[in-house]
DNA sequence: AACATGGTTGTTTATATCACAACAATTAAC
DNA sequence: GTTAATTGTTGTGATATAAACAACCATGTT
């Protein structure tokens, strides 16, 4: 499998522009990249040229542009399951009075693609566009026990409750698929839990998940199964929905 | 200036997935770019392997990968002017029952960053990341009276009321600095009306525009100079607390 | 004002990428 | 079921390209 070099080297500058909180100077860059400062200085310029990167003008650093925004648009659009989901996520988070969300699996990580706000005041919520490991979110679990991604390790700690051995993970997916629901019990962020069941299109494959986040105070382990009974007959109306597609 | 071909390449194909409605395949790609079939397949090769492209499983044909969802939410969330404007859009839409809408300008065009629907039956909304031109659009007539955009020619047609001569639109533009406020007068969606108003940052630079859409029937021609008050006076307001930031 | 830091632009050379073509994999046709 | 046709992937030399190095600017700093 070969790759482009330099469409490499440009694609993996924009996961830096990404990371960088108030944006990279071009030596900087150069040498996170391990490339010279001259080849980082084009490459940022032909970013900048389409629009994927722009320099602030005061700071003279450079930052993402906004095409990617654009891009984005389009491929939220084009997502029949976003369409498809949108008023079962609303029956979600009236049902549970949490936050609800969609989700993908992307690049095996986790990708937030949509979600309905709870009104509450102490919420969990996670916007569009958010990426999450797979091992330690109920969205990610949820893909995981109905369809085989495979566990990369080393699985990455978040909190004292984040599963991190390889054995576990596996033993704790098969009790997730007996039981018809993945949980995240604090895995990930401290003092939040969430409930969360695999979407499947046509053919029984599964192409996300949707669930519901909220503060551990309220979603109590006494009520978690209440609350997954809710999630897993909306998730289920969601999968019957999506038979019909395609 | 020089640019790296292979990045430019990388990045043209990404605009021509996004403007492809049910995917692309190597081949047509390659036409559309006149280059050979096997570079198109060893770039779009790449540009999957970063999650930029993805091969729809069943058709086998290439569109956008989920990374751009992830990297738009990144800009979305930096940019202070979109966190700043939100409480002056919902502001907007209340006093004009109208969706408000913010925009950038982006590689000569308006890029929509934020929204707030107006709850009426009959609206005109724009989804975050549309992408429109600036010479028939209020929010783009706005920034370009009071920054220099440059007039790039042709001025493309959209209705029989959008304004093609440079020369017409450079008056036009004379006319919207001097009352303040851009309107788009079914310039570029029939029966479609706008109102916007540049917004400035600390230094009075003009960092994006706001500003209101509805159905003609409802923003008459009578009312347009009261809506424009209403506008103004929230614009104002906004580039009013623009100028604490930095 | 001199210095230091960071960014851009020439120039050479090694090499990555291009085009061409052959091959593989699907799908379509008969 | 076999052939044909269309499309995508993979070698392979030739060449243009992008890498590195260095010199040069531009800004901001002491």
């Amino acid at each position: 499998m070969s790759e482009i070099q330099s469409l490499a080297r440009g694609l993996k500058i924009l996961d830096l522009l990404g990371e960088a909180e108030d944006g990279v100077g071009i030596t900087e860059l150069a040498e996170k990249m391990g490339i010279d400062k001259g080849s980082a200085s084009r490459l940022i310029a032909t970013l900048a040229n389409y629009g994927y990167a722009e320099k602030d003008p005061n700071s003279r650093r450079y930052r993402l542009g906004p095409m990617v925004v654009s891009l984005s648009r389009i491929v939220l659009q084009r997502t029949p399951l976003r369409e498809t989901a949108k008023p079962y996520l609303r029956q979600l988070m009236e049902q549970t009075g949490e936050c609800s969300h969609l989700a993908v699996a992307s690049q095996g990580k986790v990708l937030y693609i949509d979600q309905v706000e709870s009104p509450a005041t102490l919420r969990v919520n996670a916007q569009v566009g958010k990426i999450a490991p797979m091992h330690c979110t109920a969205l990610g679990k949820a893909m995981m026990a109905f369809a085989d991604y495979p566990i990369v390790e080393p699985l990455e700690v978040f909190t004292a409750r984040t599963i991190t051995e390889p054995g576990m993970l596996k033993a704790h997916l098969e009790q997730t698929r007996r039981q018809g629901y993945a949980v995240d019990d604090e895995e990930y962020d401290y003092g939040v839990r969430c409930i969360a069941v695999p979407v499947f299109d046509f053919r029984d494959k599964v192409v996300g998940s949707i669930g519901v986040s909220g503060p551990a105070a309220r979603m109590t382990l006494e009520r978690l199964p209440e609350i997954a009974r809710t999630v897993m007959t909306v998730g289920e109306a969601l999968s019957a929905r999506m038979r019909f597609l395609r």
